[in-house]
DNA sequence: TTAAACA
């Protein structure tokens, strides 16, 4: 049964009410039973009796060489044979009392040597307590209450409205509670029970808006269902489960990073590989066993022909960035590595593609990886709240570096907790963003840059100056542009526009994150008029006082192409383009877009005959 | 044409 959003809005107030007044109240968990032991009377013996003894017995091996133990080819007792490293992922504690998803109970036990990812609070370096206090959760549930979320495609898992109501696992949980996460965002309350039900999935949303632990729940918790997870054993070749790609290297660490924490005592390993950094590290990490690999294509493509890598075990494949993936540059590359290597094939795997814009080439590009997959749209974090306040100002090139120093000027004054507030500047090329940092730094504003011609070492030491507020000024490409996480970004100035409004708007998405607000600025003149329409648009549809001026270019702009064409309005990142070929030329006016998108996403029933299974949550 | 992604 789908509850409507009205209801859902309900009662996650109510929600949080009761966990925010009394945070000493615990939340109440019931004890956890798998799946094929419910329904049964109480006396039932648990079916684990024979698969478990044979794990126990088979444990006691652990930590002996899985390179040189033959299978277990033609034995009388046919003991399953573990992965590397045994690791047991399954019921073995489902007979006692605690239940649940035990695990990894071998001879050794990981545990005492894995490194608590929850003691490196990496916030301690941003904030001072009174402000990380606060924002412990670091999500601004507030700010999501009111986000619109449409799904399409066939049988769609119904949404969720709690933590507690998925089947997660209780390993999984502590981990969620250790985090602090109080209650799904909207992207997985919709986007878990999708993947838990077995779906392929291609996903709108904002980053920041929860789209990391949206994917890699369920994943760990379906590697942690597999009780026998069968590998090849073959010398230095590593198999893992799960293969999350994104577009560049420091979002593949970001998500690593957050992966390690959610798959904290699992069991579940998470490995991350990307160029720049000496490939010895990472191999050495690959021999040790890896459930999940996160990864920039380019050293993927590197371990697979050096046969460090195999994708034949891969059950989940997930795509973060998935348009930026898609695109001329990275096409290629993610075809070879989906499509060429030895992956199983779409509905052997299950594959997600999420991303904060989908135009429809992409979609269509992507669909080659897909299987009857359901689309869902998680509207733009402040779509209605205007978490993101949008400027844009007339400065001509020349006049452009005495502007920024103008406000930044104003910036100085803007001191929160002491902290000078980090302004992100975004330009068009790498040689820009250098002759840009020294400008500034010559004139006392202390910044660093990020950008693909420094070196591995120089981009991790900016973002982490940048992070930490020694230099609260970063000038970056659009390396920085998508998907990472920088909190307490108060101001984006776009010094260069990009020529493509679905970069303009991952930009943006730098500031206001996790529901807090933010300040955009964008330089604009003569050079950028491609841009003016889109970008009049998307600011109208986000309630953006619209300069005068700009409005005169978008008019005069020429409009061809499908190129900085929005669908289906500002408040979703993309909408589904089967409907949009089921519905054929009618739904030319929803291109102009211009604030009426609400209605025409909210009407239920209008896609009945050629959409079954649609669900609106605004019912 | 930019940028990103392996040595």
């Amino acid at each position: 049964m789908r509850t409507s959003w009205a209801d859902s809005v309900a009662n996650s107030a109510s929600e949080t009410a009761v966990s925010d007044k009394n945070s000493l109240r615990r939340p109440t968990r019931s004890t956890y039973v798998p799946p094929h032991l419910r329904n049964r009377p109480a006396s039932d013996t648990p079916n684990l009796s024979g698969p478990a003894s044979e794990r126990t017995s088979f444990n006691g091996t652990a930590g002996g060489s899985q390179w040189s133990r033959p299978s277990m080819g033609g034995g009388g007792v046919t003991k399953p044979e573990l992965g590397r490293h045994n690791q047991v992922y399954g019921y073995a504690g489902a007979g006692r009392g605690g239940g649940g998803w035990n695990n990894r109970n071998g001879g050794w036990d990981r545990r005492e040597r894995e490194v608590n990812p929850f003691s490196d609070n990496d916030e301690a370096d941003v904030t001072d307590q009174a402000f990380s206090e606060q924002e412990s959760s670091g999500i601004n549930f507030d700010a999501y209450e009111d986000i619109p979320v449409e799904t399409s495609g066939e049988n769609v898992p119904p949404p969720v409205n709690t933590f507690a109501e998925i089947d997660l696992g209780e390993l999984l949980n502590q981990n969620i509670r250790r985090c602090k996460y109080v209650k799904p965002t909207p992207v997985q309350r919709h986007a878990i029970p999708i993947v838990l039900g077995g779906r392929d999935l291609m996903a709108c949303a904002q980053t920041g808006s929860g789209k990391t632990a949206a994917f890699c729940f369920p994943i760990i918790s379906g590697i942690m269902r597999e009780q026998y997870v069968q590998r090849p054993r073959v010398a230095r070749t590593a198999y893992p489960l799960a293969l999350i790609l994104s577009p560049t290297r420091e979002l593949s660490c970001q998500i690593h990073g957050e992966a390690k924490k959610f798959s904290y005592q699992t069991g579940v390993k998470v490995v991350v590989a990307y160029g720049g950094a000496p490939i010895n590290q990472q191999l050495r990490e690959l021999e040790r066993g890896v459930d999940i690999l996160v990864a920039t294509p380019g050293r993927l493509v590197d371990l697979l022909e050096r046969a460090r890598v195999s994708l034949q075990m891969i059950r989940y494949l997930a795509l973060d960035e998935a348009d930026r993936m898609l695109d001329m540059g990275f096409e290629p590359q993610i075809r070879e590595i989906v499509e060429q290597m030895d992956m199983p094939n779409r509905g052997m795997r299950q594959t997600m593609l999420f991303s904060a814009t989908f135009p429809r080439e992409i979609q269509r590009l992507a669909s080659d990886f897909l299987s009857n997959y359901i689309f869902l749209a998680v509207g733009r974090v402040g779509s209605s709240t205007d978490l993101i306040v949008q400027r844009v100002e007339f400065v001509q090139e020349s006049d452009k570096r005495s502007h920024l120093m103008d406000l930044l000027h104003a910036q100085r004054e803007n001191v929160v907790h002491g902290k000078q507030t980090l302004t992100l500047v975004f330009v068009e090329t790498k040689k820009g963003a250098d002759s840009l940092e020294h400008w500034l730094c010559i004139n006392g504003f202390p910044a660093t840059t990020i950008h693909g011609d420094r070196t591995q070492q120089e981009r991790e030491l900016a973002l982490r100056s940048f992070k930490s507020g020694k230099t609260p000024i970063l000038v970056a490409t659009d390396v920085a542009a998508r998907g990472l996480d920088i909190p307490h970004v108060a101001h984006v100035v776009n010094f260069d526009l990009p020529n493509d409004i679905d970069d303009y708007v991952h930009r943006i998405g730098r500031t206001g994150r996790a529901g807090k607000t933010g300040l955009a600025t964008a330089f604009f003149n003569e050079g950028n008029s491609s841009l003016a329409r889109p970008l009049a648009e998307l600011m109208q549809e986000a309630s953006q006082e619209v300069p005068a001026w700009l409005t005169r270019y978008a008019s005069r702009a020429t409009y061809g192409g499908s190129k900085n064409r929005r669908y289906g309005g500002g408040r979703f990142g993309g909408r589904d383009f089967r409907r949009e070929g089921s519905l054929g030329r009618n739904l030319d006016h929803y291109g102009g877009g211009g604030g009426n998108s609400g209605s025409a996403y909210g009407v239920p029933g209008n896609y009945g005959g050629n959409a079954p299974g649609v669900s609106s949550a605004w019912d």
